[in-house]
DNA sequence: TAATTATGACGAC
DNA sequence: TCGTCCTAATTAC
């Protein structure tokens, strides 16, 4: 689930329900239970994602406040890996837009009840999608689980009597305020840093385009991916290089910048490498306001409605591999590509010539044959 | 009930 | 290039 639109809705959702609270600290599961002492009792000051890490930083202890050296604010990193998650509970301010594990689509209410007949209201049109949805949209979870469906269901027998509710599997970490709960579970990374660390954590990071926003950002990514003999599908993928995109998008992008994900960066023209950010821009973009992966732009209004119930629906080439009907836009493959299934299309999928050995004095006019 | 799978990243050779 | 870590849902048997 976790790629990095994902990880911004998460910060969002600390934001709008955890910043400016006094929150306490846990680990149910009792592997973490050291970092969640030294965050208990604090106060949420803010909540930020770069790429795919999610930054929670936190004030200073009550009792640090008297002392005389400056307090120093402590950092929660968390890193969801393949399959960690985020669960909130309690008043959650923002209705989500969101596909339960049966596909069906809806949003979220406040206590995390699934409301089915707002799928209605949603725009048809993908383009108009990051302006046109509502902006209760804002803030809202990731991709739901099963346990949220339970959840919603179990509100209606539940009372407030059953708050907090019992964490359910492994918790690595829960933070509890006066109204509002974040269970984590199976997180990659999970560490409480000083402001120091976490900038060495920041430098490792290429740029995100919700946190490096304009030609700087366009610029650094170029730059680093230009000169790479790496295939550019694992450039994609290299978060020193672009911050956020996992598997799904890398494919997609490629797709959709018709490009061969085997193609050496050093020879992938400039000029469609800036393609390659801005599109970048645009899906995420779209991947933030919406927290689906929607990587098809091209899509008639009933496939549009499709494309939102059925996960497949949404992809090009992800997990699509034998797929034909990509209206001549050949069929797509499945192959590994550095540990991970890659999926492409070959037919449609070129690389680019090679470019020529770049000469000492480039001559104006074309070169003369030997 | 067991095996498989996953949208990730790291470290040992 | 491997193996490893972490968890839950899905699929296979």
């Amino acid at each position: 689930m976790p790629e990095g639109h994902s990880i911004h809705r998460i910060a969002r959702q600390f934001r709008a329900n955890f910043v400016g609270k006094r929150v306490s600290a846990s680990s149910p599961q009792g592997r973490f239970t050291a970092g969640a002492a030294e965050l208990d009792g604090r106060e949420m000051v803010a909540a930020s994602a770069v790429g795919k890490q999610l930054f929670l930083e936190f004030g200073p202890k009550a009792d640090e406040t008297t002392s005389t050296e400056a307090p120093a604010p402590r950092i929660l990193r968390v890193h969801l890996g393949l399959y960690g998650a985020w669960d909130f509970s309690g008043d959650i301010s923002v209705d989500a837009t969101i596909q339960a594990s049966d596909g069906r689509i809806g949003q979220t209410n406040q206590r995390g009840t699934f409301l089915e007949d707002v799928a209605a209201e949603l725009p048809t049109d993908p383009d108009a999608l990051p302006d046109a949805l509502p902006e209760s949209s804002i803030g809202s979870i990731g991709a739901p689980r099963r346990a949220r469906l339970r959840m919603a269901e179990g509100e209606k027998s539940s009372s407030l009597e059953d708050w907090p509710p019992p964490p359910v599997g492994a918790v690595r970490v829960r933070l509890l305020t006066e109204d509002t709960m974040a269970d984590l579970r199976g997180p990659t990374a999970c560490e409480v840093l000083d402001p120091e660390q976490v900038q060495q954590a920041l430098a490792k990071l290429g740029p995100d385009p919700m946190v490096d926003s304009g030609k700087a950002a366009e610029d650094a990514f170029v730059k680093k991916a230009i000169k790479k003999p790496t295939p550019i599908g694992m450039i994609l993928m290299d978060q020193s290089v672009v911050s956020g995109i996992g598997n799904v998008y890398r494919a997609e992008l490629l797709f959709r910048a018709r490009l061969d994900p085997w193609t050496p960066g050093r020879d992938v023209p400039e000029r469609q490498l800036r393609a390659l950010w801005r599109d970048w821009v645009k899906l995420l973009t779209i991947g933030v306001e919406t927290g689906q992966m929607l990587t098809k732009d091209d899509l008639s209004p009933e496939e549009y409605r499709r494309a939102m119930a059925r996960r497949s629906e949404r992809h090009y080439v992800y997990k699509r591999e034998g797929e034909k009907s990509l209206r001549g836009r050949g069929e797509v493959v499945m192959e590994d590509m550095g540990g991970r299934n890659l999926y492409w299309a070959p037919g449609w999928q070129k690389r680019p010539a090679p470019k020529p050995p770049a000469a000492k004095r480039a001559p104006k006019t074309t070169p003369k044959n030997d």
